[in-house]
RNA sequence: GGGCGUAUAGCUCAGUUGGUUAGAGCGCCACGUUGACAUCGUGGAGGUCACAGAUUCGAGUUCUGUUACGCCCACCA
């Protein structure tokens, strides 16, 4: 790594973000390990999908990670970030039957279970990495030594260990209940897995005629083909229409099977008939029914959703559409279809194959929550998890406290085979570890479990779990969760129920709920509508920093964020700010000793610019440090963006060219401050922007040779710096007074390159002595030939000048009449205009006796000052105006 | 049906416990290359803070209601 070196006058940051990125690695320097002399530090990344490439998302939630990351290790503690990737069981599996499809080789059902999930390996092992080879283009600081994936060893031992266990605690069941069914994944799915989507349906209503022939019901439904699986009609026990049919049977249309009309309070007399078809095996309110009223189910479908035949021959093997059709053209022509009326309703979708599901009885393995939840529901409560923004608890509460039976079985190959084996001679089931060592014919159940179900685990199994490791020991629980809200039930309730479970320890302390990317007119970001910008190109054009720093910078709190490519122009821009002003401290001379500390320094020769801008970097000091502990990270990278921009490089370095100039002493302390707060600004944004940071620590000669700004101090306020404080107003109203000297020029369009005589009155002998302090600074901020400084009014007799006002005094342009004086009166009689009009509501407001009696003394005593300070500008405008006539 | 969020400048958004004349970036207008930066500088125009009430000495900020948009949850045929 070269040492202090001049840096090119445009920072171009591919080599270096490579160059960085390679050195920290191989120097280990993410890497993490149990040390009782620092506090730890932990986080485990919400795996991506080993299918997975990264996309807007990922670079929003690793960067924050990053940010978290790097700020604690900034900080003193020992840090780690858990890597690694969730084997995705259905979308993997159909990933890579997709591939096999595409190559023309044979695929799942050919190859077989064992030659399948090879080939899954194999696959994994070419593709699999893609997105961690992408996530280390963005600079994150994963502990890559530690790097896991959810189907290794350690892992599925962690997960047959906590299936046994719940079973053995009868958590675990396996039965026959309704489930959600995926036709195109031919599996089970949970709940969640279940999108529903409102859409456009079509609602039949349809006869069905009475065995004595005395007439008909009418039913209604949206799913005419799941007729063939009604095992009865049911009207409410109390509607008076019907009562008399109680018990009765009706024939079931293009069946021959007779069915009978019961009474059950699920049928509602106020919607449609008051009549409902009851089909037990496809509705989860009709397996109700017919629970209580020992209805036969009959399932109607085949695993891809076509009816089986159990819907008669002339159905058998169609697909459920194409049978809805032909079943109400056949009710057509018996003249049992009624009408048809149109309807919006939401339809459950399955999410990895985008068609409806089919809602089935079916024999799967569950998981009842109720228990597992109560602590986790208490560890939220009790204030020792906490979520950013605080309401997604509630979200949370309302899911945790209605939590229902997780289906855990999945009819694919790709996961973790379910450790548990039947006996069919003997119809004993064994759930262990291990195969069953008993004699016997054992076969092992085929089902896969839930994905989730080792995601679970995630925050101790990564750390050895079951084994009880030094790992786990120190960094388990971890600090903080960053993740996006539409998995807070698949992954944040279930590890927050898990590590209460196994580890009787929280996982985590904090999730930071991530916003949401949309583009720049507010669509989801999607692969098929191509709004989605890949961020390796966006890496290429702009720089990992800038995507980050202006992601970061982008993104509101709590809400969705609307990016576009254009909008890390920002960061872009930032970045090469930060570089140029680098450059400039470079092109003054070589480094000095004191960009650590200005102790040595002989402070009371520090210009009041340099005091100032002592002050305002550890302002901003303070209020970074605090809004990173409330994960206000936008917060935080608005108020650097701010200092370096407007503070350090518009303010404070335009105005030190003045000491470079002078040379000598006033230069050598100039240097120091800048290096100085330098320093402390490359390290406040080292989180934020790591490679320019560390490039720029190097050639500033900040950080040694064969050392990182990443084991550097994280800077914090501190009192010595705060002692500025006191010069700050004046400065601050010295620069004010530069704008408005500015505002005159651009006012008489005399341009920003000419030199111009300023004249300034103070407004007493103290802004006098002040204003005296700052002649050289301010003739150079105003690019003045001369500034005159008095107690003594402008004298008129030199002609006319334009003016405005500002608390140290008024500051005059003068002419020598080239002044459009009625231009320059209606100017001034306009701010009269204002003054007079805040006066009089301020005077209003201080002779308000409830104001005086009811608002804080300090309220009260800004408010008298500041009357006092417009009663002296109107005065001051009077003047003006006076003067001019 | 229940819950949550959002509404501030042309656009995207800040505005943490209520307190001077509401801010930034982009865009727009004018001027400017005085050797850090045109990925720049200087100045400027632009807002009845969605609407209606209420609380208060004082409301962009608190409360209630309304409207619009978005999200989540819910077995309704």
């Amino acid at each position: 790594m070269s040492e202090y070196y001049q840096l090119p006058k445009a920072y171009i940051p591919a080599d270096t973000e490579a160059k960085w990125y390679a050195w920290w690695e191989n120097n280990h320097l993410f890497h993490g390990k149990p040390n009782p002399d620092k506090p730890a530090y932990s986080i485990v990344i919400p795996p991506p999908n080993v299918t997975g490439i990264l996309h807007l998302g990922h670079i929003l939630n690793n960067t924050l990670q990053d940010i978290l990351i790097r700020h604690h290790k900034m900080m003193g503690y020992e840090v780690s970030w858990f890597p690694g990737t969730d084997h995705a069981g259905i979308a993997t599996e159909s990933k890579v039957e997709k591939t096999l499809r595409q190559k023309g080789e044979p695929g799942r059902d050919e190859l077989g279970r064992e030659k399948f999930i090879e080939k899954v390996w194999e696959w994994r092992k070419q593709y699999g990495g893609t997105i961690i080879r992408q996530l280390r283009k963005l600079g994150t600081a994963c502990d890559w030594e530690r790097e896991r994936f959810t189907m290794d060893e350690g892992l599925s031992h962690a997960v047959r260990k906590v299936f046994v266990e719940l079973y053995n605690k009868g958590y675990i069941y396996r039965g026959q209940r309704m489930i959600n069914w995926c036709p195109v994944s031919r599996t089970a799915l949970s709940d969640e897995e279940v999108i529903y989507k409102e859409v456009d349906g079509k609602f039949y209503h349809i006869k069905y005629p009475l065995v004595d022939g005395s007439g008909f019901l009418e039913v209604a439904t949206t799913r005419p083909e799941t007729m063939f699986g009604d095992t009865a009609v049911a009207v409410h026990p109390t509607d008076e229409r019907y009562k008399h049919l109680i018990g009765k049977m009706v024939k079931l249309p293009l069946t021959d099977r007779e069915i009978p009309i019961i009474a059950d309070e699920h049928a509602d007399p106020e919607k449609g008939s008051g009549c409902v078809k009851i089909t037990p095996a496809h509705d989860p309110n009709d397996f109700a029914v017919g629970q209580r009223h020992n209805l036969a189910m009959i399932n109607i479908m085949n695993a891809d959703a076509s009816l089986n035949d159990k819907a008669g021959a002339e159905f058998a093997g169609m697909d459920r559409f194409a049978a809805r059709e032909k079943v109400v053209a056949e009710l057509d022509k018996l003249g049992l279809l009624t009408k048809i009326e149109p309807i919006r309703h939401a339809v459950g979708f399955s999410e990895r194959g985008d068609v409806p599901i089919e809602t089935l009885i079916s024999r799967q393995w569950f998981c009842n929550m109720k228990e597992l939840a109560k602590p986790a529901i208490a560890a939220v409560r009790e204030g020792k998890i906490k979520f950013y923004p605080e309401r997604w608890a509630k979200t949370y509460f309302h899911w945790m406290e209605n939590i229902q039976d997780w289906c855990i079985s999945r009819q694919i190959w790709w996961g973790h085979r379910i450790p548990a084996w039947y006996n069919d001679d003997t119809g004993e089931v064994y759930v262990g570890m291990e195969p069953p060592t008993a004699p016997g014919n054992w076969r092992q159940e085929e089902d896969v479990l839930d994905t989730w179900f080792s995601s679970w685990l995630w925050p101790f199994s990564v750390m050895g779990w079951p084994e009880k490791t030094e790992e786990l020991k120190y960094f388990y629980p971890t600090a903080d969760l960053v993740t996006g809200p539409d998995i807070i039930f698949f992954w944040v309730a279930r590890m927050i129920m898990a590590g209460c479970e196994f580890m009787k320890e929280i996982p985590f302390r904090n999730v930071y709920f991530t916003s949401i990317i949309r583009d720049e007119i507010g669509r989801k970001l999607s692969k098929s509508l191509g709004n989605s910008p890949d961020p390796l190109d966006v890496i290429d054009e702009y720089g990992a920093d800038a995507l980050r720093f202006s992601i970061i910078y982008i993104a509101p709190v709590g809400m969705d964020i609307r990016y576009s490519n254009e909008r890390c122009e920002l960061g872009r821009n930032f970045a090469n700010k930060l570089w140029n002003v680098c450059r400039f401290r470079q092109m003054q001379g070589g480094p000095t000793e004191y960009y650590k500390s200005l102790d040595g320094l002989d402070k009371s020769a520090l210009t009041a610019d340099e005091q100032w801008i002592i002050a305002k970097v550890n302002d901003v000091v303070g209020s970074v440090n605090t809004s990173l502990k409330e994960f206000r990270f936008h917060t935080a990278a608005h108020d650097i963006y701010d200092l370096v921009w407007s503070n350090v490089c518009d303010w404070f370095v335009e105005a030190e060219k003045v000491q470079f100039r002078a040379g000598g002493e006033a230069k050598e302390r100039a240097l120091a401050v800048v290096d100085y707060i330098l320093f402390k600004v490359l390290r406040l944004l080292h989180p934020f922007m790591p490679f320019i940071t560390e490039e720029l620590a190097h050639a500033m000669g900040y950080v040694a040779e064969d050392a990182s700004i990443m084991n550097a101090e994280y800077p914090q306020y501190n009192e010595a710096d705060a002692e500025g404080e006191k010069i700050v107003a004046d400065v601050d109203n010295k620069f004010a007074m530069v704008t408005a000297g500015r505002a005159l020029r651009s006012g008489c369009n005399i341009g920003d390159n000419k030199k111009v005589k300023f004249y300034i009155r103070a407004v007493n002998e103290e802004k006098l002595a002040f204003l005296n302090s700052q002649a050289d600074s301010l003739k150079t901020l105003l690019n003045a030939s001369e500034v005159e400084i008095s107690l003594a009014d402008y004298d008129r007799s030199q002609g006319a000048a334009p003016s405005a006002l500002s608390n140290l005094g008024t500051i005059y342009l003068p002419l020598a009449g080239l002044i459009d004086v009625e231009a320059e009166k209606v100017k001034l009689e306009k701010q009269r205009v204002d003054y007079e009009k805040w006066i009089k509501s301020s005077e209003a407001k201080l002779s308000n006796e409830r104001f005086l009696a009811k608002a804080p003394e300090q309220v009260v005593a800004d408010a008298k000052a500041h009357l006092a300070e417009l009663k002296e500008k109107l005065a001051r405008v009077n003047e003006l105006i006076d003067s001019l006539s």
